[in-house]
DNA sequence: TGTACATCAGTGAACGCGCGTTCACTGATGTAC
DNA sequence: TGTACATCAGTGAACGCGCGTTCACTGATGTAC
């Protein structure tokens, strides 16, 4: 049953991407290579013609899942004025899980404490994930003329990442919404507070709710 | 080798304490019953005179984890003024894994992500333990007259979560250092940003760092 | 271009290890008389 | 107060299950001639 060079290429595509999705889900430990075979259509003795572990899959996943939330954020915010952009990243992220069609989630927020045991490669990936996201922020926050907007970006993701990771572990649905809702007040908050009053008075740069 | 009632009373708070120390540190999954038996001077067999299974204790070490940790701020800021209580709470939770005598480890930062996989009990005490530090820090800020209070209570514990949770998953200690670092600064600012200057000019409320 | 052989993606079963849990047993504590 | 028996904390070994990994095998693809 052997395939064309393209079909394994996909495969293996399809092993990360179905791998990515029930890692970040349910948890790495949660998540057995069986699990990911038989949802990617394998059995799970095939696994090792594409992985050399396990660990390997996990670093590959996480780092596909960085990729694709800051290539997303990029993509949606590419057009947008910075107080916009601003808002639907923070929107974005924070109802990662919620959606009925979720948004790329964050390694960062559903694995937090899981990726503590993972392999150096895990935690390079998940250290650049992290400045990048802070960088995303402190440049829009540049653009909104915000003093100390590198201090600002970071605490922001600070906010979103305790959010979303607080807002996972809660009791019910109702219970997690609130935690997000809380914590979007309070990222405008702390934005307002901090955005000089010559940049807040330009209309055009502060119209619009987050959009779908 | 029956003891007696007083010793078998004690040995079941060691295990307790041990186990939450060791949960808090290791992790849930990656702390076997084996392991904290034998850390307790026992061996895994007598485990289940004490608890009817590993979940029941996971449940009983955070809510221990929990009481602690409140009971510990309350005792250490009940004399100070609330800016001074507030440093230090800020101080407190960001170095707690830092130290050479770490102070008590919260739940919500430490294990994060793997509470979502717990039983309703351990959910039900993290939500708990998050309101009652919410409200803590809320209390204190009102002392300090800052309008949003509760908000503001809001963004700080979650900047702090978030903090911890992510300086645990850096490669190395500097970089864990500089994300508590920025923590502090970022809750600072926060603070800074939102407090009236009629609050911030009285010298008795808001002299001194944090203490050790 | 056609043929013969090597390669290797995928299958399904088995292996081996760790870990939560159970169990027969011991001997000191608690209790009934 | 003393004695006989039941209780039960603690031991050390074994059980059973899940899961990562390995393996013999299949048959289509790729390649050498």
């Amino acid at each position: 049953m052997r395939k064309s060079k393209a079909d394994t290429a996909e495969t293996r595509k399809r092993i990360v991407a179905v791998a990515s999705n029930m890692f970040l889900r349910r948890g790495l430990d949660a998540t057995g290579v069986a699990d990911i075979m038989q949802a990617s259509g394998l059995t799970q003795g095939g696994f090792y013609r594409h992985f050399e572990s396990k660990e390997q899959l996990i670093a590959e996943a996480n780092e596909a899942a960085f990729r694709e939330l800051h290539t997303m954020f990029e993509r949606v915010t590419a057009a947008m004025a910075p107080q916009a952009a601003l808002d639907l990243i923070v929107y974005r992220y924070l109802h990662q899980m919620q959606a009925e069609h979720p948004s790329r989630m964050c390694p960062l927020a559903a694995l937090s404490s899981e990726l503590r045991h993972a392999g150096p490669r895990v935690k390079v990936a998940a250290a650049e994930g992290y400045a990048s996201l802070v960088r995303l922020i402190a440049s829009l926050l540049q653009r909104l003329h915000v003093s100390e907007d590198a201090i600002l970006a970071e605490a922001i993701v600070l906010c979103l990442v305790g959010a979303v990771s607080l807002s996972r572990m809660a009791e019910d649905a109702e219970a997690a919404t609130a935690i997000l809702g809380k914590a979007q007040a309070s990222v405008t908050a702390m934005v307002r507070n901090a955005t000089p009053v010559a940049a807040t008075s330009v209309p055009s740069e502060c119209a619009g709710s987050p959009a779908r």
